[in-house]
DNA sequence: CGTACAATTGAGAATCCTCAAGAGCAGTGG
DNA sequence: CCACTGCTCTTGAGGATTCTCAATTGTACG
């Protein structure tokens, strides 16, 4: 998780595969670098942008981690999601130019911040950037409909199950060990999210722990056994349908 | 919901200003009308697409209303969203080039076929075309938030209510009564999309019934009092957090 | 070393699910 | 026209999962 070390921009940075230049041609690459506004270092707990803020930019995840949240009339936060290196952040506010979520530091990051007056208009000259940004909001989608599928048809085993395999699936794609992670977010964003309490994601953390499917320690998970993980997802529960 | 009478293209078409046309200039709209491959008629449980199709196309809903749902590898469905007039499907077929989810119509539908390579195509040369796309997908991804948010955060009954309230304003917008209209999906439907079962569906309606805020007759829903409806929903159930 | 925060663990309670039976309604065929 | 079948929806009773409340342990930081 550590590379804040200073990176040039898009066209040597390691992640631009996973992220908006892929697909680009190098000079294409070069006109998105040049769009870059700023690579802004935020520390933890340190919001990125708040719900209802008029949005000028999206925001590539370039090191460390996020939380998007939505706070409800009563102030409650819901969380809708974790956001790590070479995803983008924002992409909610396309339609009606604000932002309906909040989206915060879970520790040290580092974001490259892409104005969206520039960035449509660089989509307008470059075909296959325009390509990429739909590619990626139709990634979004679908993830979307995965934990529509989640918090909606899971038990609470296997939505810990799952989150973690999804944990260990991105952090793969980043070329880390998919077997040992830390997590960045508390037990409580992590109950937020799944849509359970805090105790209860204690619980089954502890019981996938006694089974000796996972090693915790605090923030630190190791998968021990990584089939039998998988194996917790599958059976679906006997839910109407 | 009847308007399968014969209408003209996108020109004429009073969904226009709910679709892709809207803020399009009058010719950029002939332009769009002339890549709609066809008015594709559909009966009740005929199958728009299957999941895994290569997705050649993007549909919008003309008339009747459709049920998206995914198939896992138990071969249960599991319902992620219903569509109705004026709304865009295949939406999460961007990014892999096939439909991640199945579409079914639930009773005598319409929709108007937009062959992907011609649309895009076209996005190219309409900037305003390419603006609503984005806006579209946009409104997708926080639609699909609110459902995040509704699934893990929300009791059965707020749940329902909610339901309710969001056929309610989309009726609405179509220009239908918000607080009187039927049901084109079944009761199992609506669990399974809500993540509960059929019996706690039909138990929340019949509470809500109980109290007057409703009134069901089968598939015929009727609001009595919006207001009631909609306090049920705020108060967040104090979940962790 | 003490405070604040995060996480675990336990016991009882509530919501929602499971299983089962019955009612309402549409379509079919004698 | 009516019984029959099939499907949808409703209603009831009991049980399981998850939540709530409360106390304790663990960890980080000044």
């Amino acid at each position: 998780m550590d590379q804040l070390s200073p990176q040039a921009a898009c066209p040597s940075c390691k992640l631009s595969d996973l992220c908006l230049p892929y697909g680009l041609q190098k000079n294409e690459v070069a006109q998105l670098a040049a769009i870059v506004k700023s690579k802004r270092p935020l520390h933890a707990d340190e919001i990125l942008y708040r719900q209802g803020d008029a949005s000028r930019s999206l925001y590539a995840v370039k090191a460390g981690s996020f939380r998007s949240f939505i706070l409800n009339s009563e102030g409650d936060e819901q969380v809708i999601g974790f956001s790590l290196p070479g995803e983008l952040i924002g992409l909610d506010a396309l339609q009606y130019g604000h932002y309906t979520c909040s989206t915060i530091a879970l520790e040290t990051a580092l974001v490259c911040e892409l104005p969206l007056s520039q960035l449509n208009e660089l989509c307008g000259k470059i075909p296959s950037l325009q390509v990429q940004m739909t590619r990626i909001l139709g990634k979004e989608i679908a993830s979307d409909h995965d934990k529509i599928l989640l918090l909606g048809h899971r038990s609470a085993k296997e939505r810990i199950a799952t989150f973690l395999l999804m944990l260990s699936s991105r952090y793969c794609t980043l070329g880390f060990s998919s077997t040992e992670f830390n997590l960045s977010m508390r037990r409580q964003d992590i109950a937020n999210f799944l849509g359970l309490t805090i105790e209860t994601v204690s619980r089954q953390l502890a019981e996938l722990t006694k089974i000796g499917i996972i090693t915790v320690k605090q923030r630190g998970i190791q998968i021990n056994d990584l089939a039998l993980l998988k194996a917790i997802v599958q059976p679906c529960p006997p839910l109407a349908y």
